[in-house]
DNA sequence: CATGAATGAGAGTTCATTCAT
DNA sequence: GATGAATGAACTCTCATTCAT
């Protein structure tokens, strides 16, 4: 019986793995987690439905799974470590950027599949909150308070202003899934236009 | 045979209507729309099963009839008239302070009962677009505009920028269904960050 | 809305239960509880798969339901009280003729449903064992052991030998159920010949 | 190409059946045939799911294989041949001390795995009826009547009495199943006490 | 209009069995 | 012979919907 460490192997129930939350990811996205059953996943991810129940314990279980994947995603990239020594305006483009709007562009389908079940799904909403949102709220905060301290930042109420912040990041992601079209055709463009707003205002300044 | 017209009739049809959608509305937010049963609803109701029928076609028919409340709520305040004429700051605040704010703060349940099958549903996906989301967005885009002409708003992507206000408001929504502490305690206190993160900006102007 | 208290429907409702347990009765019995589908129960009931979830909770809850009738039995006769003052020998045949025979023979369905899988499912047999095993050797070790006293019964380990004599009527349901043909043919004239066995032993006596 | 003869890889092949044979009984004890999964069987076993089926044609015939195992455990002991010359109380103690009950002591496993299934399957009644209660009726139907002529035994019903004392013996097996305490405590004292009341039976005789 | 028992299509899940490696 | 991933038929259970009362 070989260990479980078996290399190829485990390389093999990655793969698999991630073939079926694929798939599920796209029909949990087109349909929404209660309408997509079990069956269609199987076949769109060109396997039988025992199969599925091989790599993951049940239909909730790819939810997690999709979760799972998102949270690594936000260990991979550096570039937040640097963009926290660089200006504010300039740290949170580069979150944008680099990381939310480029997350959400290439995983769309999975924040699709996700996200209304995150919403309608108390279990999961507690989860989500505690893992993502939360954790990103007392970041911010931390990193925000110290700006204003520095006088980079005005004085406000810093933890609504960041719950005003997260909120457009997280509202923004809600537009795209409802397919509104200038958000999609000028995503590029947002960090821009998001930088102004939240440090310069939409008000002229003196001079402007 | 009373006519239809009988208005005595007709307001205990509403009334009952709207019980059940209470019903529904606090089931649905309570578990999601899959996970409610048609049978715990009637009971929330104090009605039987069959009653619900009477009333709505379908468990669908529930989700269309709770939009449908939301849509005239919408007709109700003619502050919104007034505030098209004050100056756009004013307008945010205004917008956001007595209607958008207060609705979801009085119709919190409905909101978390809509929008995760507004979501995950891609029939509701479009109607709640085409009859909420879209509408606001071309009404704010044309008062934004003519704002910028008159300078009274920095020149900026309108269209885009539209989007960051209208997700910053839906992002905030979502925050609250989320469940986060802050949001709550703080919602009072919202409008007013809200407007100077929105035309001041984060960043001193000069002299502060 | 009617108090849980309506008679009829209260009779209704037993009604309907006790003939969704007769049908599982009759299919366990053919084919034993796990190769029995609830749909083949329903059909046996006449009723559809959904009803017998009206009124179990689930396919094991038939069991459970079986076990319950049973249970009820055992407290309606009121021979058994009688029988307790008599000697040992007309207590035993008394018991067996008026209770235990009887009931195996009318109800001999449901045993032939419930034994095995009280054998196989560690669950049941505890409760089993509690409920109707052991009540009945404490109860029989009690009487036993006083005609031990009384001199009526011959010294011996009162213990086991409750166990024996339970023993044998269990195992002689068991050959029922197995199909023996010369006990199902002569289950009536078992009660004497159990009785002599017991209590006169199979040598002759001297003189005989 | 070496035979099918060849007596290591036999005995190879023997040791395998008999390992896999062991864990299915293990496991069959534990849950019930049903609920033991093919799976949790192998890994018993220490083999791969896929290895049982070079063994056994299917997950019934590992029943059918501990019956045959069974069967040949009643040819071995040449105690019985003895046995029958001697006289009935004997005859009775020694089968129950040195066969029956030895057998279920060292066998309880495959007895608690084999009996309920036997009792729930139709055909595997049929089978194990007519391989080992019938010809075991005949066999102590014929002994007794022997007695009876010769007065060593009281005239009775030979048919039943025979049934009887089968049925305490297979009784006196599900008890122990059951979990009884004084049973599995008393086993070795059991035979003593079987014979006493079998032959003496529980009314003390004259004098004593 | 109100009721709620009955329905049955359809869902998620299990697991004995197969077979390419 | 041994393996264990893949299979898919078959099962239990749910629940929106209907309709006789």
């Amino acid at each position: 019986m070989p260990a479980d460490r078996d290399p190829i192997r485990e390389q093999l129930i990655e793969a698999r793995r991630n073939q079926i939350l694929d798939a599920a990811a796209s029909v949990f996205a087109e349909k929404g987690y209660h309408r997509a059953t079990t069956k269609r996943i199987a076949s769109a991810a060109g396997v039988s439905e025992g199969t599925i129940y091989n790599y993951f314990d049940n239909k909730a279980d790819l939810l997690i799974g999709m979760m799972t994947r998102l949270a690594e995603l936000r260990e991979l990239s550096q570039e937040l470590e640097d963009a926290l020594h660089s200006d504010a305006r300039e740290f949170l483009i580069t979150i944008f950027r680099d990381r939310i709007g480029r997350i959400v562009q290439s995983h769309e389908q999975m924040f699709q599949a996700i996200l209304p079940e995150i919403l309608a799904n108390p279990g999961l909403r507690e989860r989500y909150y505690q893992e993502f949102v939360q954790p990103t709220a007392v970041m911010l905060e931390g990193y925000i308070q110290a700006r204003v301290q520095q006088g980079d930042v005005r004085p406000i109420d810093v933890s609504l202003a960041v719950r005003a912040v997260q909120g457009m990041f997280v509202g923004l992601l809600m537009m795209r899934i409802l397919g509104d079209g200038p958000i999609r055709a000028g995503w590029d463009r947002l960090p821009e236009v998001i930088g102004t707003i939240i440090f310069d205002g939409l008000s002229p300044r003196d001079g402007e």
